[in-house]
RNA sequence: UGACCUAUGGUGUAAAGGUAACACACCAGUUUUUGGUUCUGGUUUUCUAGGUUCGAAUCCUAGUAGGUCAACCA
């Protein structure tokens, strides 16, 4: 028998898969999520964070969390809480806790060590002169004056340095490379600045803190991370990565670049997302529209469909934009077969049933999920007078409307068939309430009246009904690609993103729900209780809308 | 007037010189006590020009287009 044929592998794992089988790492795989602590992590880090660990794990090796606190500036511990939890809550394990910050020391000593091989010096020059000695991409740079000071002299400077003797900005340290090299991150870059400032895991201790790339790469070489896998931006910082190992001599781990995520309609990179936060536009970082994990997770996605996603979009290292719709599909799928079904009616209008004995309950049973037979049944309470939703009726319908109107049949969803026979208006038009009459012999399950009516409606019983807010979301932006945006993005903010429901009636059961538990509003989306309900007061957030043909059908 | 990276349907991702496929989206039908789900079918693709080869999405050359790089950020 022919064996299925395997998946496909993307280019990192047969990168992996190369190298183990040349037998390269006998000792297993070693990869790094390496976020720095100054946000929250976004949806495009939980794809790196897939990749990181799911790497390893399918061909058996480990994965760190390391965080880069190199820039005492910008870092908090409040966000290396968040980011643990995120990757927690995405279900990842990693081997060992780590931060850049633990290396102080040694990174101290291997720049020691490159100033005694005259491969680094200390330079007074200003940011501007140093600015100005780079040149730009077409054109050389110049040597700094400072370039060929002797080693005793920058070993003596450099401990100053360390020592305090300096205000910021007045030294910093640099490698010695090329200052006409094509490559502009080979020109001399920074190694160490000067700042007198806290930093949240070491304090005082250092006054003068390494650039990334005198720690990045060195940080994997003494953790023995064998694939240090990063955004395609970094592509050419990598000949300086390989050149700080390869002068220090120190166990070669190598880099690796793929194409960042971009999602269509919200933007990314941690500098808007602070803008949004910062100016209020959303209600902070776990905002259910932003494309944060924790704004996500609020939103009611679970983490299996975030993973599934970043599954499904693949990995390579060409520019991308991914559609929304994917990402919606992928909660749709998980949640289609988890989430029990309820009824909500978000647009009441009153319905009596006339012929429906006053002041009568019946128990109605019925089903939880249609996907999944083990979810069992609830009890809903079925009366005379019901809400419904508005739009479920139509005083004048078109021919392919399946629900009711004057003289039209339809089914109430686990009771009876009902046929409306008047409906009564207020002064502005609008309609007011809509009577109908039951047919006794239709119940659900023992349906013997022989009628097959087109359209089933949801409903809840008017005295059983619970009040309750409702939150919808809708797309953050109202263009595809915020790429070309720059600022003017906030210009393009949908100003329906949230529109807020405030007198929802949903049936009774979900007095019980507990918050993030995910539901399905019949025929209206998927929903789950957000954190701000109330003993009082129930809040529901729409995590995504059922697919609606019904809806384009409308639009043609 | 540089270096580097990239180019496959509407969007992503495969195809390791040998029939261009999978998912999402879209369209049509099927199923359905959710206009959901299921199932079936369909539309649509290798940036351009040369070259190598029996044969090129794949290799070579040159263009073109997009991206990245000139922070004491990461």
């Amino acid at each position: 028998m022919e064996d299925a044929k395997p998946k496909s592998l993307n280019f990192l794992e047969e990168i992996v898969q190369e190298n183990l089988a040349s037998g390269l790492y006998p000792q297993g795989i070693f990869t790094r999520f390496p976020p720095e602590p100054n946000g929250y992590l976004h949806i495009g880090h939980a794809k790196s964070i897939c990749l990181n660990f799911g790497l390893a794990q399918k061909f058996g090796g480990k994965t760190n969390l390391r965080f880069d606190d190199t820039n005492p500036m910008t870092e908090e511990t409040e966000y290396v809480e968040s980011i643990k939890k995120d990757v927690s809550w995405l279900g990842f394990t990693w081997a060992n806790e780590l931060y850049a910050s633990n290396y102080f020391e040694q990174l101290y000593e291997y720049a020691l060590e490159l100033i005694k091989k005259s491969l680094a010096y200390v330079d007074d020059s200003t940011a501007e002169e140093i600015a100005a000695q780079k040149g730009t991409p077409t054109s050389p740079g110049t040597e700094s004056p400072f370039r060929n000071r002797s080693v005793e002299e920058n070993v003596a400077l450099f401990q100053a340095m360390r020592a305090g003797k300096y205000p910021d900005g007045a030294k910093v340290l640099r490698a010695k490379i090329d200052m006409a090299h094509p490559n502009m991150h080979m020109r001399d870059p920074l190694m160490y600045r000067i700042r007198h400032v806290a930093h949240h895991r070491t304090g005082n201790a250092w006054c003068i803190y390494p650039m990334y790339d005198f720690a990045h790469g060195q940080s994997d070489s003494m953790e023995g991370i064998t694939h240090s896998i990063c955004t395609l931006e970094f592509d050419v910082h990598r000949p300086l990565y390989d050149w700080f190992i390869d002068k220090l001599d120190i166990f070669a781990s190598h880099q690796f670049e793929f194409a960042r995520l971009n999602l269509s309609h919200t933007v990314m990179s941690k500098r808007k997302l602070l803008q949004l936060v910062n100016e209020k536009i959303v209600h902070g970082w776990d905002d259910p529209r932003m494309p944060t994990i924790s704004g996500l997770r609020r939103r009611g996605f679970t983490a299996a469909s975030i993973r599934n996603f970043c599954e499904r979009i693949g990995v390579a290292k060409r520019d991308n934009l991914i559609d929304l719709s994917l990402l919606e599909f992928c909660i749709r799928e998980d949640l289609n077969k988890s989430a029990d079904r309820v009824m909500a009616v978000l647009d009441p209008i009153k319905l009596v049933i006339t012929n429906y004995p006053d002041g009568q309950v019946e128990d109605l049973s019925i089903e939880n999920n249609p996907e999944d037979p083990a979810s069992g049944k609830r009890i809903v309470p079925f009366s005379k007078e019901l809400y419904i939703e508005r739009e479920d009726f139509m005083v004048d319908p078109p021919k392919k409307f399946f629900r009711l109107g004057p003289g039209l049949l339809v089914r109430l969803k686990g009771a009876f068939i009902i046929q409306c026979d008047h409906f009564e208006l207020n002064p502005d038009g609008s309609v007011k309430e809509i009577h109908a009459q039951y047919l006794p012999n239709s119940k659900s399950g023992q349906d013997t009246s022989g009628i097959h009516v087109k359209g089933t409606i949801h409903w809840v019983s008017i005295p059983h009904a619970v009040e309750a807010e409702v939150r919808l979301f809708d797309r953050l932006l109202i263009v595809e690609d915020a790429s070309e945006l720059g600022d003017d993005f906030l210009k393009f903010i949908n100003p329906e993103s949230l529109q807020v429901l405030d007198k929802v009636y949903v049936e009774p059961s979900l007095r019980e729900a507990h918050v993030g538990e995910a539901v399905q509003f019949i025929r209206k989306g998927y929903y789950c209780l957000d954190a701000d309900s109330t003993s009082e007061r129930l809040v529901f957030n729409r995590t995504v809308t059922l697919k609606d043909t019904w809806a384009k059908e409308q639009n043609k």
